[in-house]
DNA sequence: AATGTAATGTTATATCATAACGTTTTCAAA
DNA sequence: TTTGAAAACGTTATGATATAACATTACATT
């Protein structure tokens, strides 16, 4: 899987997002195609979807916004879990297969055979709380 | 904290909650409020704000909806983490102190010191698997 | 060239959420 | 018991996020 070859569309956004350090909503991701020739919503939002089911980036839940995966292909149907400051908005992309494991049997015991999960913990990088006091 | 008496608003919007097996949308709940006289999107949503602060409802960032807390007194900063059927909407409430340990270290390990943590497993439940085949 | 499929462009609208402002209620301190 | 500050409320408007629906274009395969 995934030796696919981007559209137009695909590698405009995916431009975008790989550009930013930070998560960026589709309508801001939009506003820095108009120059691409990009006018409405569903040129982003479809470009998105795909992206997505490639595994090439992430929506976060949290906060309706998405970012480029952080690893080389991360494949589309693992647990990719996030670090965000709330403050600094930096993205840590998490992979650790012991915490898959146990959010695997935490859903068994809830009686729920996982497809998909959402792991977005909030919180201050070290840069920012050092920045308070 | 929290022998905190609820609004009328407040009370209005747990009740709708509280009466649904299932997640629902803000205007979804409007809309069951309107004969109690409920009219516009913000009555809903500051109570629902409110609800949240004391620990008696949830909101579910992955399907921008809400459902009552399912534990007695659901402290407002605990980490809670639900199970969610795909096909039935039937929610768990997941509350695992030791999973609570592991976010804790997953999040430190990342460089964060974390505040609040979302995390929704999608899947089918056990009752919706037995069904497709 | 004809055809079928995927991608694209475009308009409109659905869905989710909050800003802003004025009024009413609550309730503790004077 | 008044009264004044804070909280809750009602209301209008609007912002932000996302998708339905349909016409058009691009392009690989025949």
């Amino acid at each position: 899987m995934s030796e696919t070859k981007l559209t137009k569309n695909q590698s405009l956004v995916l431009a975008v997002l790989e550009s930013h350090q930070s998560p960026l909503s589709a309508y801001s991701i939009l506003d820095q195609l108009t120059d691409a020739g990009l006018r409405a919503p569903p040129q982003v939002y479809r470009a998105l979807e795909k992206l997505i089911d490639y595994g090439l980036i992430h929506k976060l839940e949290s906060i309706n916004s998405y970012v480029a995966c952080q690893h080389r292909h991360c494949g589309s149907h693992q647990v990719t879990s996030f670090a965000i400051c709330d403050s600094c908005e930096h993205v840590s992309e998490i992979i650790n297969a012991q915490f898959d494991k146990t959010l695997h049997e935490l859903a068994e015991n809830a009686g729920l055979t996982p497809k998909h999960s959402t792991v977005e913990i909030h919180g201050l990088c070290n840069a920012c709380s050092g920045l308070e006091h």
